[in-house]
DNA sequence: TTTTGGTCTTGAACATCGTTCATCTTCTGC
DNA sequence: GCAGAAGATGAACGATGTTCAAGACCAAAA
């Protein structure tokens, strides 16, 4: 009569007519939601694999079938972050004006403001960047190229006398620089900058930073 | 005839002298020496109690009785870190000449150099800083301070209309910033600056952000 | 010198991780 | 239906930080 247990409850639900792969990145994407959930909550160090696959649903070992390791997952929580980064980013350039000093202000506070909001899977982007055994995919190296980018372009505007490779590496500097300061003001131990100072520290830096001289 | 065995161990060697506390902040500096040298070799995050005790020659209990946890272990030698590099530091400004812009600009490429020839000390340094549950104690925290007070000094003669809480939030700010660069050129995954081009743009960033404007 | 009391040292035991893998279940193609 | 492949399961493993009861040690009192 019926196949097993299992799939009456499968028929009912509707997901027989799901096939095996999209089971798996069902799964995988159940696994990545719980983990970010996780991380929001107590943060990447306090990230465990038991907790996320209770919250998922599924065994202690699925997480190993869907991913490499709890690194591997990791990363890929990164990536969405990282989406949202550069979505975010996006949608600042454009509501800016069309001076690229402009444009880069409005990237510099839409990165604090990011930053601000997602403490924790903000925190874990460069937490994981700072291991040092594990290798980051190409494609999560490329987001971050195309968020550089993002800076490339209103600089290439100010920056006219500056060749592509010199450009790239005074893009590459301006984020480090701006990130530096957004890292200092989210780190709550060290008395840092907070507020409106923050800001307006951020502006004078990218202000500075894109005006020519000497 | 002799008291004990370990005794006459001890007279032998003239330590029977040493007092109690004496012999505990001995174990202490074979610890942190210890740790300093396995951070150096693994990393931070490959620090294993057992190595430190088994290279500082005593049992696994005996960290336990000298440090809180590991992670003070961490902070101690963090602690140590930092004096090296404030002296690092100290005596960069010193060699430069009596130019404030040329003190900032010494300042930050010796920060460069530091973070360079003692990567894996240096990480430890905000690895530890990032971790969300420990309280840092209050004497590593005034060594951060005075880290930003070299900065601030020759600041304050370049900026001289700020009062004394901006030009607090402005070292803190160019601090952030200058570190930002050179954390993101110490980590090779992502495509950082490095060589002749990173200290050029470190040198620019520092120029531009001590030339007052608009 | 002997005793005594507190302190330090020790390393086995514990709890908690990430990760593996033999076993069973489930799915797909015939 | 059936057989083989693939997936899911959770007990077990190894490694880790931390604790703690038991013993060793030291300085001062007797």
């Amino acid at each position: 009569m019926f196949k097993t247990k299992m799939n009456i409850v499968q028929i009912f639900r509707g997901v027989d007519v799901a096939a095996r792969s999209d089971k798996r990145e069902e799964l995988k994407a159940r696994l990545i939601v719980a983990a970010r959930k996780r991380i929001e909550a107590q943060g990447v160090r306090g990230l465990r694999a038991r907790d996320i696959t209770s919250d998922a649903g599924c065994a202690l070992g699925g997480l190993y079938n869907a991913f490499a390791d709890l690194q591997d997952l990791i990363i890929h929580v990164n990536g969405e972050t990282l989406d949202a980064l550069e979505a975010r980013l996006s949608a600042a350039v454009s509501a800016a004006g069309t001076d690229p000093r402009e444009r880069l202000e409005a990237l510099a506070l839409a990165y604090l403001d990011f930053a601000g909001e997602h403490r924790a899977l903000w925190f874990a982007l460069f937490d994981a960047a700072s291991l040092a055994d594990t290798t980051i995919p190409d494609w999560h190296r490329e987001q971050q190229r195309s968020l550089v980018g993002l800076i490339a372009e209103p600089l290439r505007a100010i920056e006219t006398e500056l060749d592509e490779a010199h450009l790239a590496a005074r893009a590459q500097a301006l984020f480090a620089a701006v990130h530096g300061i957004v890292t200092l003001s989210l780190e709550e131990r060290t008395i840092g900058l907070s507020g409106d100072p923050l800001a307006h520290e951020l502006r004078t830096l990218v202000r500075r930073m894109t005006t020519a001289q000497l």
